[in-house]
DNA sequence: CATGAATGAGACTTCATTCAT
DNA sequence: TATGAATGAAGTCTCATTCAT
């Protein structure tokens, strides 16, 4: 467990994360194998004793940043009955993950169009996974009354990329730690959604406002 | 005069659309010259009577499309002294123009790191005096008392990135027409903002709350 | 007459100047047809108005300098029964010919390999008879008893590498005249092949000393 | 050790002698990748395991080639000190190193103008090193009453082109061998410098004659 | 596991040349 | 004559990938 702890990392690991690095800032189509292998430490030849190939390795980033993310999104749905504290603890745990992981965000968001054949479409039905269950939340809040929105299309959309931006700027040596800013864009959604103040939160007589 | 409407855009246009329908589609490093060459409808040599470099060519588009939004911003903004309905104006613009021009947006904000030189310079510093002009209504609006936001860095950033990703969805086919989207985003943005009710817009005792 | 002296060179001259400049400076396959057009103030396609090619006009070139130095030297031969005053006049005329024209020299010289087919045969007999008319003059002055060599074959090459080399060098503007610089040539050349003493050069007395 | 002898020339090896009888022959520019790939027996794309680019490979060839004869002539030089014999052994050192290798000798004198920044400083430099030291020991000669000329400048610039010329002749099958031509090579240039009589050379009594 | 060497395909760009205007 | 536009071929170089060692 110790050893495990401070061992350096495996190698296939080293190229995942310089492979993390290097699609966020340079893109895929601009990202070289010799600059993979350079960032991991190893010749180009040795990195296919790790890897399938470029975009396979692309796939697999993108493949498992969503899962764990539908995972987490799950877990945090799965413990929330009510809609409007489930899509709080969504709100709070996307801002967390995207302000933790800014670089799969990028990678995720931004290279899409690279991959090909079925393993795109699995990208794509992960990320649509993930979104229903946004729809789904918001949809329930609305039939709950909780929300008052005019248009729920658009408060869904705006809503995931005003939340999904966070990982284009966030800083951690900033002034904001992360789970404030979860919180405020807690009260950011809420403000969007025209939520219904909820226990504790607001004070009574506060009227929603549709938005 | 309907002769000119349909007449052939001048081979420059068209290597231009080319390359902003393909930068879109498939960013710029995965954009070949041959394949610009082909949607242009010319020989890959051809293309070079009409652009310098490729990254010469990417450089063009990005400047173009952020001096026509900070052109438009400007003129609006202009005609604005009261900071809330400059906001307003502008996001309406905002929205509107990313709707209109979904690829542009694509480019601007995704190739930033393909730019090298004073080029990719030049292209910052725009982007930048844009979001200057939202820096400064926001804050105008902030200290005249009409909006009321617990972090106005964040709802700054927020406010944009959600504005901004109309251009990521937007469908001129669908349900809803480009200057009602605009309209349900001034709204968006209001209630973000936490702004005060302006003359005509909201009952009398309408409470803003700080978000 | 006059007016022919003072006019613009007609475009064509100007051609054959800006490609024995441009030749002379970069090599025949280190000029690209654009900068040619450029440094003769046309644009690439005008330029085949005024040329068939650019092998063509390399050959032109060179076939035209070969030519005027062989009737030069042809000319220079008839007038000098003497072999010994016949070689100095030769070499007077080939030092100032290359001092005067170092960019045709430069082309002859280097570009040979340029050239292909019946031109490069062409170019090349021109060549040799005009080393031709040396060695025989050379061979004159041996027979002759006025010049005294152990090598002749060494003798003639080296004779010729070394007023060529002029061309190389020669500033028209720096402390000697090319007429004087001719003369010192001719006395090298002398002392080169043993030359005896003409009338008025040497002495009396002066012995020559095989080399 | 036989077998050492005649086995395969590294790769390096080959892709270095191709270079520079490709470029002997038809010059840097005049020779292209393709052909350079083909003459080493490699496909275009392996070339570049064994250099970095086409200009580096000259910039190699010709750094090599002069640093090479600068070493010759500096350990000739310095077992010399009277000059008279010093510059004898120069002359015998350069017509053997360039009839041995001609090919090097054309690509010095004739690609400097190929090559392009901070290589092209380096590479003249050198050539200047060596020009000096051929200089300097006319300078001494003349000082020491050896030499009699009356232009020394023109003298060491004849006496170069001379010497350098042998490379463009010289035909190891012929009926010179090398060691031989670099005798008759230190005749002509003694007669060239109007050379004092030195031990076992000349006759006592010979005059000599300035030129 | 690791890598130097190799490579077919393709990258971006320039070449010399032609032709309609 | 002059030229902007066009182009097939070729330029130099890098691509992702494989394989013998």
């Amino acid at each position: 467990m110790r050893a495990a702890e401070t061992a350096p990392a495996p190698t296939a690991q080293r190229v995942r994360e310089a492979a993390l690095e290097l699609f966020a800032e340079r893109g895929y189509h601009g990202t070289g194998i010799r600059q993979l292998a350079e960032r991991a430490g190893l010749s180009s030849a040795s990195l296919y004793h790790h890897m399938g190939s470029k975009e396979e390795l692309l796939g697999a980033l993108m493949r498992e940043s969503l899962e764990r993310l539908l995972a987490e999104a799950q877990a945090v749905a799965a413990g929330e009955p009510d809609p409007g504290e489930r899509l709080c603890a969504l709100v709070r745990m996307h801002v967390r993950s995207h302000g933790e992981r800014p670089l799969e965000t990028r990678v995720v968001d931004g290279e899409v169009a690279a991959l090909t054949g079925p393993v795109r479409a699995e990208v794509v039905a992960l990320r649509d996974r993930y979104e229903a269950l946004w729809h789904a939340t918001i949809d329930a809040g609305l039939d709950a009354g909780q929300f008052h929105v005019t248009s729920p299309a658009l408060a869904r959309r705006a809503l995931l990329e005003m939340c999904s931006g966070v990982a284009r700027w966030f800083d951690p040596a900033g002034p904001t730690a992360l789970p404030d800013l979860a919180e405020q864009y807690v009260d950011l959604a809420r403000a969007l959604l025209g939520a219904t103040a909820t226990a504790g939160r607001r004070v009574d007589g506060d009227t929603p406002r549709p938005v």
